[in-house]
DNA sequence: GTGAAAGCGCTAACAG
DNA sequence: CTGTTAGCGCTTTCAC
């Protein structure tokens, strides 16, 4: 066997022809005639001759391969949405490279370098929490590498968005609650610099106000972890007026305020209603099941990667940037009444 | 700006000099003047000059990407392992390649195409349930690609292996419970045609034999996803004889044994402890919390890839595979004494 | 119908 | 110290 994988020009040899012959031939060029495109087939078959994506990569500054660029990997959603993505980059016979930031502007920036050595064709990035600064983004646009950010999207950079439709899913979540009975409904939300945090505020916020409810300041906290859920919310059962209802930012909060709750010997949902957004499958399996919006990740992924490959077979930068928005579903389950 | 990203040649045309000069003078090589380095150094950096990934590639036969196979990505065991590959691969200057299964063989097939096409240096594999034919596996070797495989092994083709230790794993979890006094301990078990449930079944076994427990094989059922407890498991509790603990192959599994077990009125874990193989953080929010196995997936990401990058810098592919196993360790939360 | 040549971006051997 | 050449694998004019 020879080192390394067959190539071309291996089977011309054999078949003492020119290697843009077996070219052709594998390709089925009309010019061939019917004996050499059968012995370059057969012969391609009997030694496993696979097209080498490198040199192709090359030849047609074309890699076929897209990159990923998420926070972690180990977070059902960002998981889901990789999967979106890998369906429907390998449908396209695309491959998928994946980097991971960690949540850090240095290991974003490293990737980007990574990325733009790679000659990926095109970028799906959910960006840092770290991330303020945004050179590195418009540097792949500079070089003609198109983006879709998703979920933690940039609006300094022009580029194309897929978003989780947060604003309406607090509100839908909010208004939920309400409609079974809340009034004093809290809101453990995630940090105010992401948008994300920033729009599920502001659907809280709406969804109180078109219900003639008063906002208590009191009753909103930066809160976005189990742990941290642990740790806070008894302050919230403890005030005056206790709420009625919690809205969290996603699940793990939201269970970790379940577990508060039911701790401090209140029932759920009789005593106060619990929802959180959601992204994992821990909704499912708590005491009782949590009532949740459903966010889609997969979805987000089929859609940005299909907003992508778009992008890529245009083949021009200069497109006008759209916004696809992913609308979640309200799930209920247990929590709520 | 020139279409498409910078190239040595564009260094060297506005520089006067040859392109091999410039690729001398960016590698630091020695023959090279000063003067001509920080020329070339100035300009690759104003121009923003990134290598071509992919012409070195095609030059040194070497892609600098491993390829990893999974079953699926949305799965907290899997994206751990990812996510602990994709640590040791960048850290090495490797990129990382996904591509899915999901659980089917032809895709298994189609993707070993893609990944024999992409020239990856080696490749990294959690087989599918379906795979009972592994030419394809093969083939990768053939061509001088090493795999390692992890979890989901595969014995029948000559490679690295990188897994859980089922067998010890199932042995302390069951002794575990047999310590704090249980003596009719159910097993909910995974599929007995992959490895990982004929050993956790053997090493359930071996834990009552020790400690000269009967066993039941009425208290042992292929039972492994949440809904399947939520069906099966009311009828190990209406036996005779019915268990004072469970043993579940996975947490969701657990999480609805837990489930079925709290709604039949019985006490977790003073009636009836439970204990599950863990793969995600379902176990801390369950109520009571689930004690469980953890399976370190970040670390048998890490073990694999260190692996692999080993077998690639030997670059040769008769080597004596190795097996390398990642303990398992008990983690006792609320649900067993 | 088929072959020769050139080029994608880069580097290493060989020449000066 | 620097340039020329050739080649990694493939395709695509341009010849014949």
């Amino acid at each position: 066997m020879r080192s390394g994988q067959v190539t071309i020009k291996d089977i011309a040899k054999e078949l003492g022809i020119s290697a843009s012959t077996v070219s052709r031939a594998l390709k089925d060029h009309p010019d061939i005639s019917v004996k050499t495109k059968e012995a370059v087939n057969a012969l391609a078959k009997a030694w496993h001759y696979k097209p080498n994506a490198v040199a192709l990569s090359l030849r047609n500054s074309k890699s076929n391969v897209i990159g990923v660029m998420i926070p972690e990997i180990v977070h059902h959603f960002f998981s889901s949405v990789i999967s979106g993505i890998e369906k429907i980059a390998h449908e396209a016979g695309y491959n998928v490279m994946i980097f991971q930031s960690n949540e850090s502007v240095d290991r974003e920036m490293d990737n980007t370098q990574a990325l733009l050595s790679s000659r990926v064709d095109g970028v799906l990035v959910s960006m840092s929490k770290e991330t303020k600064n945004y050179d590195h983004f418009r540097e792949l646009r500079n070089n003609g590498i198109p983006i879709v950010f998703f979920d933690r999207i940039c609006n300094e950079v022009s580029s194309d968005n897929v978003i989780v439709d947060d604003y309406a899913g607090a509100f839908s979540a909010v208004q939920h609650l309400i409609e079974s009975g809340c009034k004093r409904i809290a809101h453990l939300s995630a940090p105010q610099h992401m948008l994300l945090g920033q729009n599920r505020l502001q659907g809280y916020r709406q969804a109180l106000i078109k219900n003639k409810l008063a906002i208590d300041e009191d009753l909103i906290m930066k809160c976005d972890s189990f742990d941290e859920a642990k740790e806070l919310v008894p302050s919230l059962l403890s005030l005056s007026e206790r709420p009625d209802a919690i809205f969290a930012v996603n699940e793990l909060t939201a269970a970790g305020a379940l577990s508060v709750v039911k701790k401090a010997g209140l029932r759920v949902p009789e005593d106060i209603s619990i929802i959180g957004f959601t992204d994992g499958l821990v909704s499912r399996v708590t005491d009782p099941a949590l009532t949740t919006l459903e966010q889609h990740g997969n979805e987000v992924g089929l859609k940005a990667t299909e907003l992508l490959l778009e992008r890529i077979k245009e083949g021009h930068m200069d497109y006008v940037p759209v916004t696809r928005v992913v609308k979640t579903s309200l799930v209920v389950r247990e929590s709520t009444k």
